[in-house]
DNA sequence: ACCTCCAATTCTGTATACAGTATACTGAAT
DNA sequence: ATTCAGTATACTGTATACAGAATTGGAGGT
């Protein structure tokens, strides 16, 4: 396997994200070009185009002449994300050949139960959660929509860590995946389809009241 | 109203657009910065910007180190976008509230009978398209999904002189228009968004033949 | 005290310059 | 004749420089 190149400009979208789900920034904020490429360490040049890039994905606002600040998140915006991905979820499913989801599906429940079984660090849970959607949707044969659902995750990675020490939103989506992967097993696609949609809705009343406590208000 | 101040870039991605849906680009080349800067009568900065604009909407691909090139269509590309564009329109549909559209739909209804009459011109005719589609998902609360949707219904520009000539996929298109408004004045919004998935994967089939004749293929 | 206007500064948007990599070409060796 | 190495060229990726707009601060007036 050859090494793959990677450009500053795509290592300056992935360190932003990071900050970005760490809570690095204030959102809503306006961005400073020349401290931030100071803070980073790069010209402005590809700072400029991986924030043209972000903006594209709704992570970075941009007014012309006003230059870029920080997408402001909130209870409309994630709510607003998460029913655009769970209808691009759902076609995802809705495209799979029905043989490959009953391929995967032994894999699902399985991956449902071990998510069930292991409530450690957020970070884990987090990534057992991308897996699991990952894989469920991995056999879609339409590779525009496999880009445009993980373009629309990484807005919702803005609130990730309001996820953080929220166990019991976890636990819930973990009964999810088992209801999901389960009527996979039976061979009951629209009922996976309703199950994984409302797997998505169920998290926008968690995160509202996350966003309520924990958010920083502009000041 | 205040007149809208159109920074460099966005000149530049607009006028790309209009050179791409002209077919003034040989898709699948690749893409020589200098050369298309020196064109536009523009620097490579906000050329580069706008290029990476448009490669996040699938107009342009990018490989690392070697730069830009007109993504190439084909069959495969144009399904897999209306794929999506179907299923997100859907989406609006049900967002939008039963009243909101009770309310639109007599212009709607007007709209595609006015479509049927008039075959004019074939950028008329796509105009009205648009708009009629553009009235149709205009009562969705979400935002993003309205960008999401101008988003990849921008993709859909390069096939836009494929259209040109093909009265017959046009009266098509009229008549499912009218079958949507009407499933909407009845009040049956399920089987309006049925008349929609089916308008949209009608114009799949079209747009393949059309394809294979006119389309150059790379020498 | 508040408002207005002007100046100074800061910052974005654009252009130009530089560096490194990929590609094309030339020539020699087999 | 073909292939491989070496070199030259072209082009991308990045940095720096410049121009103009937006914002901020203060002086002067009401």
């Amino acid at each position: 396997m050859s090494i793959q190149r990677q450009t500053l400009r795509e290592q300056i979208e992935a360190e932003i994200m990071n900050r970005v789900s760490a809570g690095d920034f204030g959102m809503g904020d306006s961005i400073n070009e020349v401290a931030l490429s100071v803070e980073l360490g790069v010209s402005r040049t590809p700072l400029r185009e991986a924030l043209i890039s972000l903006s594209q994905q709704g992570v970075i606002s941009r007014v012309s002449g006003k230059g870029f600040r920080w997408a402001p998140i909130g209870a409309q915006d994630f709510q607003e994300a998460v029913q655009i991905i769970a209808a691009l979820e759902s076609l995802a499913l809705t495209l799979t050949p029905a043989e490959y989801l009953a391929k995967i599906a032994p894999q699902l429940v399985e991956q449902a139960r071990e998510f069930t079984a292991s409530v450690s660090s957020a970070q884990e849970i987090h990534d057992h959660d991308d897996a699991f959607h990952s894989l469920l949707t991995s056999g879609s044969p339409n590779k525009r929509l496999a880009e445009g659902i993980a373009s629309y995750k990484l807005a919702l990675r803005r609130y990730e860590r309001l996820y953080v020490g929220n166990t019991d939103l976890m636990e819930r989506a973990a009964a999810e995946h088992e209801t999901i992967s389960e009527a996979l097993q039976a061979g009951d696609v629209p009922a996976a389809i309703e199950a994984l949609k409302d797997n998505w809705n169920n998290s926008v009343p968690r995160i509202i009241s996350a966003l309520r406590g924990s958010v920083p208000v502009r000041g």
